[in-house]
DNA sequence: AGAATACATCGATATTTATCGATCTTTATT
DNA sequence: AATAAAGATCGATAAATATCGATGTATTCT
């Protein structure tokens, strides 16, 4: 048996237990910014004045109508965009939350 | 043709236009954090003090090795985590993206 | 009521990802 | 040199995800 420097297998300090519905939750928040279109998409609503509508979101990127949907509503459900309905269509815009990430992650510096 | 509202489809704001690699250089980043396991196991390395061996996040997390050494390569690809070698050992420690990263995916308040 | 539009949902398919056991590589010990 | 240990890599498989076309749903217009 090979003695390990520092006895680094006694000496791990244990993280505060987070409840795993919150490990979940940053998984998911993350995952949803873990697809170059949906960065992209992200980029798009960040950069309006004012909540953008789907269909102006549709056809910019190459993809179906249903596919671009399907995105939309992963981004909604991390919270990173807010969805407002206004009749036949849905405005979208950028959450505190997904500001911030998107700054973080698009930034050259880190 | 319906009228869209404010004529939505002619006020779209482009966006500065981001070099596509550092789009994808933002989804990977985001995708190291996509999968629970990486954020609790990302979690115990912010959790020390100093730099954490490998061999103490194996076997914590019901997984085999392999697929724990997967999980730090990608960790460590998205630079959220730097690595370091020394003799037989690799020790891991975040990087300020890490920390900054996993501070706002785990924050209950956003 | 009927037609048209915006968007969601469904079912299918292709790609990606997570996972494992086995093996390889590197380093340290004897 | 032989052995042992840490960790990476490989090949296979199962699960998850991205994507599309078709269809459904809700809303608005005529």
């Amino acid at each position: 048996m090979r003695k390990r420097p520092e006895n680094t297998c006694c000496s791990v300090i244990e993280p505060t237990a987070a409840e795993p519905s919150h490990i979940i939750r940053a998984a998911r928040r993350a995952k949803a910014l873990g697809d170059p279109i949906r960065v992209e998409i992200l980029q798009l609503i960040a950069a309006q004045d004012d909540p953008l509508c789907a269909c102006d979101i549709v056809d910019r990127y190459g993809k179906s109508q249903s596919t671009i949907s399907h995105h939309l509503k992963l981004l909604t459900e991390a919270e990173v965009v807010h969805c407002q309905r206004s009749g036949l269509w849905r405005f979208y815009k950028i959450s505190a939350l997904g500001t911030t990430l998107l700054r973080i992650l698009l930034n050259p510096a880190n």
